[in-house]
DNA sequence: TCTAAATGCAACTAGAATTGTTACATTATG
DNA sequence: CATAATGTAACAATTCTAGTTGCATTTAGA
């Protein structure tokens, strides 16, 4: 795939707020932990603000927090939030006077809504807080 | 067009040739079902032929085959055939002097980990054979 | 009240990936 | 020997991602 790495900078940009909790992080702030452009954190925290897991601030001093505890937001979430294509693309045309045509939007749909229904669990199992627990746990 | 299809497109083409047994099927023949054209076939059978899971043969009335039963050609092996990159990507530079940033890389990596060890196996249960059973119960 | 600092958002660019297409060398059948 | 097929290279069109700039808006605090 265009191989995006939105999950993995939102789950990053989470983590430094779990782990900074005592006051508002700044785009700015996230950006330098992650590498990359103040929009585009604000860009990916939008989406997850949205969705209710994060929560802005404006103004001087403003920045972004947890919405709610580590412990209530897991990877699930985060994925919801940023991730909206499935992890396989169906072709949209296809030649309607084959039978195996006609019958494979079906097929790959059933394939990737199991495969979808083992993952969506998994994802569920981690939160920030273990994410936050490993990092404590090194540092 | 991030979303890539090929994995899509390579269970389609497997598909028809699961059902065409008699004789070999043509690049051409396949890429009129799935309504594409006939080198994207050819590029996505060369990587399922070197993967071993299907075999081609030159010239006249040459084309594809299955290398073995439909039955014994998982989803699984067309994934891992056609599908070199995982689920998500990860960042390739980060700020070394952010703790976070230090970790992150080690924890999405087991967060992929344990996605594609539920994926793995559930991709696994369903095999071309199935496929051409739910096509041969509705034709 | 004013300044500094922050988000939200629009617009644009650069680069990469996907897909489609043409062309041609090679190979095998009959 | 003609036909039909694969393998592969090269290129274009489209789309996505990520990065960047600029600006309106909002808020904290001196």
């Amino acid at each position: 795939m265009a191989a995006n790495s939105r999950f993995a900078v939102a789950v990053h940009a989470l983590a430094v707020l779990a782990w900074h909790t005592q006051a508002p992080c700044s785009s700015r702030e996230i950006a330098a932990s992650v590498a990359t452009n103040a929009v585009v954190i604000r860009r990916l925290l939008g989406q997850l603000a949205r969705a209710g897991v994060v929560e802005a601030s404006y103004g001087a001093r403003g920045g972004f927090r947890l919405a709610r505890p580590a412990a209530k937001i897991s990877l699930r979430d985060v994925y919801a939030a940023v991730e909206e294509g499935g992890f396989f693309a169906l072709r949209e045309t296809l030649n309607d006077k084959c039978p195996i045509a006609c019958r494979m939007k079906s097929i790959l749909n059933d394939v990737f809504s199991r495969v979808e229904a083992k993952v969506l669990p998994e994802l569920k199992r981690t939160t920030l807080a273990d994410i936050v627990d490993d990092i404590e746990t090194v540092a």
